[in-house]
DNA sequence: CTAATAGCGTTATCATATAACATCAAGGAG
DNA sequence: CTCCTTGATGTTATATGATAACGCTATTAG
């Protein structure tokens, strides 16, 4: 399974997902080129991969993935290029489930948060700000001072909510 | 390190750790008799261990100090404890650390959620549930049923942001 | 008492992640 | 251009986190 998850993503919503790829590198070359950080080709292959299966991906997947058509890299390969796109924020790691994700959010104000459906494996990146204002909140209130948050919601997104109420 | 978090305990606000754990493992028995659920001796152990580390503590770490004294367990015996403390919702998992806490939270209405220190290491439960209101808020716009959250709060807590900013 | 079952011991193994060191490649100083 | 520094990658080994599978034991319902 080398592309396993890309019928995934089209059984639900029938975006460009090659555009939504491609979208996304193109991004992440004008990040590293603004911040003089180098996105080589290991880590360009691995962003493209965690983007195309459109899921939160394990670093072994990813080591399966790019090992299929040729080489046979090791894990440090996959883990440096994962630190280098988590650290240059392109990626984001779901805690909950040891795996990857593409970032395609600016975070100037607010930190990442997911909805993950226990259905159809995807994680949705959410925006609002509201969340952060209130831990930002209740932070102050304890004297807390944030530095980093993970939220991962899990659960039914709408689609999969619809189709189980559909069946029953 | 049998017994290595009481100092850090200590070390941040002088309550009765003692007293602290006793009542932990009388609330537990509580909690079990009325549910029907077998705390047994082992997983009484485990769980006075989590609470005497009063850290987040890795199911490692929690083998070793019940192999300390005596017996040489192996890894399920402390992960099947885990898991039927989970499920009594008698500890929490800290996703982002791969590591176990006690729980003294009534979880009717909220969900868990943590203040997490980088400095001192602890762990602490909150409780408002004005964030869960907002997520819940959040969800239902986007069609997403919620089931389980994860917040974890990563920073200084108020007592270890206070020696810094003395130091400095 | 006895049968059913939940809990536990034990071994092996899988899954996730990193340490340490060798090698290579890119770009600046001379 | 060559040397040299530095950051990136290759490679091997190993640490750390978690579970599968199977058999024995102890509890308890009947």
């Amino acid at each position: 399974m080398a592309q396993p998850a890309t019928n995934v993503a089209l059984s639900h919503c029938a975006h460009d997902h090659e555009a939504c790829i491609t979208d996304a590198l193109a991004r992440a070359d004008t990040v590293c080129r603004q911040q003089g950080l180098r996105l080589t080709a290991i880590r360009r292959r691995v962003l493209e991969l965690i983007w195309a299966n459109h899921q939160p991906t394990k670093a072994y997947d990813l080591l399966a993935q790019i090992n299929a058509k040729r080489g046979n890299a090791a894990p440090p390969t996959v883990y440096r290029a994962l630190d280098f796109l988590l650290e240059a924020g392109l990626i984001h790691k779901i805690e909950s489930q040891n795996a990857f994700i593409g970032c395609a959010v600016d975070h100037e104000r607010n930190q990442p948060k997911f909805f993950i459906c226990r259905e159809c494996g995807r994680a949705a990146e959410i925006q609002s700000s509201q969340i952060d204002d209130v831990i930002a909140s209740e932070a102050q209130e304890a004297g807390f001072v944030v530095d980093h948050q993970t939220i991962e919601v899990d659960g039914l997104c709408a689609a999969c909510a619809g189709a189980e109420s559909t069946n029953s």
